[in-house]
DNA sequence: CGGCTGATGATCT
DNA sequence: GATCATCAGCCGG
């Protein structure tokens, strides 16, 4: 099921714009290549830190950890929070601007059974809902930080295998800072989508 | 389903 | 010393 039409996406055709990127991100697959195999899974849940935004982690401006969300858009930007879960982000905008998106939740395509062994879970479907257990499923940890998704390597962004459904549009989940902002993008019904129900629909 | 709580460690004040 | 873009487990309805 990797279909030789499967190809990565180019820089060029990303959005440079923040909330744009977040929202053309739905439905774009994600490829992470590891010796065991290749994991492919289907974009369904985003959510955008812009510029001048308070829950951004770019508003105090650069610093060592946040340094990958000033790269050009299209680079991934790790962190480690909790104590235990490790965040996967899209960097967005012109090199030298801070802004962001998260990556919640991913619709398991290819390389399911490997997933689900690392994790020890009986849950079935709920495998990579969630920006926390979707970096566990996928190995996501600070050796992927300022890596070109645009780029053959370990993690990378394809295009998208099947039509994407219709687009909904939320605040965005866990923040404490700037909460009233409608940038979480998740397609509409989708059972791999992480929250209440509510915020699924 | 929805609501709550403790765990856990890097980062910044 | 506080904060934090979370999660699993547990509880009540």
């Amino acid at each position: 099921m990797s279909p030789r039409s499967l190809k990565r996406l180019h820089r060029t055709e990303l959005p440079v714009a923040t909330a744009a990127l977040a929202r053309y991100l739905i439905g774009k697959t994600l490829v992470r290549e590891l010796p065991q195999g290749r994991i492919t899974g289907r974009i369904v849940e985003t959510e955008a830190y812009l510029p001048g935004d308070a829950a951004c982690h770019a508003f105090r401006g650069l610093t060592k950890r946040n340094r990958s969300l000033f790269l050009e858009h299209g680079h991934a930007y790790v962190y480690f929070i909790y104590g235990s879960h490790f965040m996967l982000n899209v960097s967005s905008g012109k090199e030298g601007v801070g802004a962001g998106v998260l990556l919640r939740a991913v619709e398991p395509l290819d390389g399911i059974e490997w997933m689900r062994k690392r994790r020890s879970t009986t849950r079935v479907p709920g495998t990579m809902c969630g920006p926390g257990r979707l970096a566990a499923v996928l190995r996501v940890s600070m050796k992927l930080d300022g890596l070109d998704l645009c780029a053959k390597g370990p993690l990378w962004l394809g295009t998208a295998v099947r039509p994407v459904g219709r687009i909904g549009r939320s605040i965005r989940i866990g923040i404490t800072k700037d909460t009233h902002r409608l940038l979480r993008f998740y397609e509409r019904g989708n059972p791999f989508v992480s929250g209440a129900k509510s915020m699924r629909d």
